[in-house]
RNA sequence: GCCGGGAUGCCCGAGCGGCCAAAGGGAGCAGACUGUAAAUCUGCCGGCAAUUGCCUUCGGAGGUUCGAAUCCUUCUCCCGGCA
């Protein structure tokens, strides 16, 4: 039985790569980065949208879509890509962020929530989520993984990396559909010694992919990046590396030179929510007083919906009043300029000038940092 | 004209002798956000000086008191009711 997911490398540079990642609904190019659409929607953006932005893969969620509408509604409407009208492919996490973010019991059978729903109790264990994730159709399903802040201490971030080891194994031995695939995910935090065991462990189990999670929860930019180099060295060359939640453009830069080839992140989204606008030079709020009377767009060189038509003063206006519409347009600038990094970057790759994009591009930030673009 | 109620910082609105530069909202001004419990959260928000300090504020004027946004007198303006 072959892979239904596979992923080959078109281009080099040190060690960036470009590359193309086969999947059910489509093969789209590496390095990419994913939107995330926890509920079946990245907020505020339709499918449609995501498609004139050039988005190739989207990311939606385990724990919210089993809470809300449940695994069977989405079966019994076409599986998520019918459900939420986009036919490309789609990436579902496991609900580990959730171990993470709501605080739940964790045991070595499983997680126990307290739904953020209606207040039941959910019970969820690493085959469950593999066994959702099969039912809600997405290309690749993420492993169960356990996810702990940093800094914690070595015993508890060694504790939740042998755990997420051992339920590595289970999601595998759960796995029952054949055209999906089922990603593995290394833990470990920023200690060497233990990425480097997970990762090598990990890579033994035989995934066709493998996660970097518990990045971006709060070490520096230094650890994260000396711990994706060891992390990246003990994996096969030959699969896909996806640094999970890492999407602040640093950060994926810095991944991307390292050899990572998926990325999803909240931070488009969630800032362009809370007014913050990306852009090459700096990122800047948009509400701040000095653009109330700025005819400028977002930024000039943008294709943007937001910066084809609409003023500083004007966006800045609506989200003073607080239109919907403000967040929606900067919600699709801000995810067109990190897709469009993304875009740029693989051109550089393949045309071997990734160092010099790459250096270009921080100093472009730390240079425009503080001025008024 | 008479009876009653009220005037508080940009706005609304608590306070009803000291612990009041004065609660709480809103507005305004900054900041945070990384596998989304996040259209959320945090800070500042009279002036000056900038570890506990000073000055000017609670409709106007005057008074009582060691001390008043808080009590008294009076004026001005609002809002009810009766004429």
């Amino acid at each position: 039985m072959s892979e239904p997911v596979t992923w080959e490398e078109t281009g080099r540079q040190g060690n960036a790569r470009t590359g193309m990642l086969h999947t059910p609904h489509g093969t789209i190019p590496t390095p990419a980065f994913m939107p995330v659409g926890t509920r079946g929607t990245v907020r505020l953006v339709g499918a449609e949208d995501l498609e004139a932005l050039g988005a190739h893969i989207v990311l939606a969620n385990t724990y919210h879509l089993m809470l809300r509408p449940g695994s069977v509604v989405v079966a019994d409407l076409g599986e998520l890509h019918g459900f939420m009208g986009w036919s490309g492919p789609i990436l579902t996490d496991s609900g580990g962020f959730q171990v993470f973010s709501l605080d739940p019991h964790v045991a070595e059978d499983g997680v126990r929530f307290r739904s953020s729903y209606d207040g039941s109790e959910v019970h969820l264990t690493p085959e469950d989520a593999v066994g959702v994730q099969e039912e809600l159709g997405s290309d690749v399903a993420m492993m169960l993984d356990v996810l702990v802040g940093l800094p914690s201490p070595r015993s508890t971030v060694e504790a939740a990396m042998e755990r997420t080891l051992r339920w590595a194994e289970r999601a595998l031995a759960a796995k029952r559909r054949d055209d999906r695939a089922l990603f593995g995910i290394i833990q470990g935090g920023v200690d060497l010694e233990l990425r480097h065991r997970s990762a090598s462990e990990t890579a033994s189990l035989g995934f066709p992919g493998f996660g970097i999670g518990g990045l971006a929860v709060g070490e520096s930019a230094a650890e994260r990046n000396a711990t994706i180099a060891v992390v990246v060295d003990a994996l096969p060359a030959a699969a896909p590396r996806y640094v999970m939640g890492l999407g602040d453009t640093e950060g994926l830069l810095d991944a991307m030179a390292r050899g990572c080839d998926l990325f999803d992140c909240v931070i488009p989204t969630r800032l362009a929510r809370h007014g913050k606008v990306l852009h090459p030079d700096g990122d800047f709020s948009i509400k701040r007083a000095e653009w109330t009377g700025d005819d400028r767009p977002l930024d000039s060189d943008c294709p943007c919906a937001a910066c084809a038509r609409y003023s500083r003063g004007y966006l800045r206006h609506l989200f003073a009043t607080k239109e919907l519409l403000g967040l929606r347009l900067v919600s699709l600038h801000n995810l067109r300029y990190t897709l469009d990094l993304m875009a740029a970057a693989r051109f550089a790759i393949a045309g071997g000038t990734f160092d010099a994009f790459h250096e270009e591009r921080s100093s472009r930030r730390v240079a425009g940092r503080g001025t008024q673009q």
